[in-house]
DNA sequence: TATTGACTTGGAGTTAACTCCAAGGTGTAT
DNA sequence: ATACACCTTGGAGTTAACTCCAAGTCAATA
């Protein structure tokens, strides 16, 4: 698969996939003798988690950190799991400040919503 | 209430809060003739809003917009309801993405809970 | 084989949102 | 009245994560 069709696949633009590679976001992806990147099933598979992991803003510093432990191999089992328990703890407490901005929001909007109709809007921001 | 008061209040720093007012996220705070800031109760709710909303993502610039609005008035309702619903609409979105990765991250560690315990992980990166 | 469009690299530039700094003013405790 | 901690401003600097660029290579088409 070419870099414009993993593109395509993920949303994302060359020049991103091409940085992911190149700080370790994603391992190395194999080239055609003439040096053109062809991704695998593999290689897709880590764009994926990283488009995933990043859409929720997991840091490029730690998937670097999890792609090096990695290719560590089995050693790191653990190191992986505690890297991946602590990018669940941010992301679950980042969940919970999206869920309270939600209500305000939803709060709010129901307060406009009626101001809009009656033209007042009981005094609060 | 003095600037750091609500600094502790909210845990950001003076900095942070003399930049939000700077750039319009909050309203202009009251002085004492000296020129110090003094937080007023309204003051202050509009910093726990700005956080709130900072805190889910939602971008300075639509925050300022939104405080341009409210000062111009009664006029610019159905504009802030507008305002209000576009933000509505980029966080659950966000919202969503964090839950997919959450679900992500629940099956990879869970995968890893019985490698750590049989010293196998079966293959999956 | 010549053109054309997509690919390559290393490195510089951009953006959002802070964060820091120097120089100076304020205000409470000795 | 003098020290001391905390406040003020305008403006410069930082950080993360891209994003763009120039100069050159590759490959499918006419």
């Amino acid at each position: 698969m070419t870099i414009r069709e993993v593109c395509e696949k993920f949303d994302l633009t060359p020049d991103t996939l091409r940085y992911y590679e190149r700080v370790g976001v994603i391992p190395e992806v194999n080239r055609t003798k003439g040096g053109i990147r062809d991704y695998s099933e593999q290689d897709i598979k880590w764009v994926e988690n990283a488009v995933c992991m990043r859409s929720a803003g997991v840091p490029v510093e730690m998937l670097i950190e999890y792609v090096k432990l990695f290719q560590e191999g089995d050693s790191t089992i653990t190191a992986r799991r505690d890297l991946l328990m602590e990018a669940r703890a941010e992301v679950q407490k980042n969940l919970d400040k999206y869920q309270a901005t939600m209500d305000r929001l939803n709060y709010k909007i129901s307060r406009y919503e009626e101001a809009v109709k009656t033209g007042i809007l009981r005094w609060d921001a």
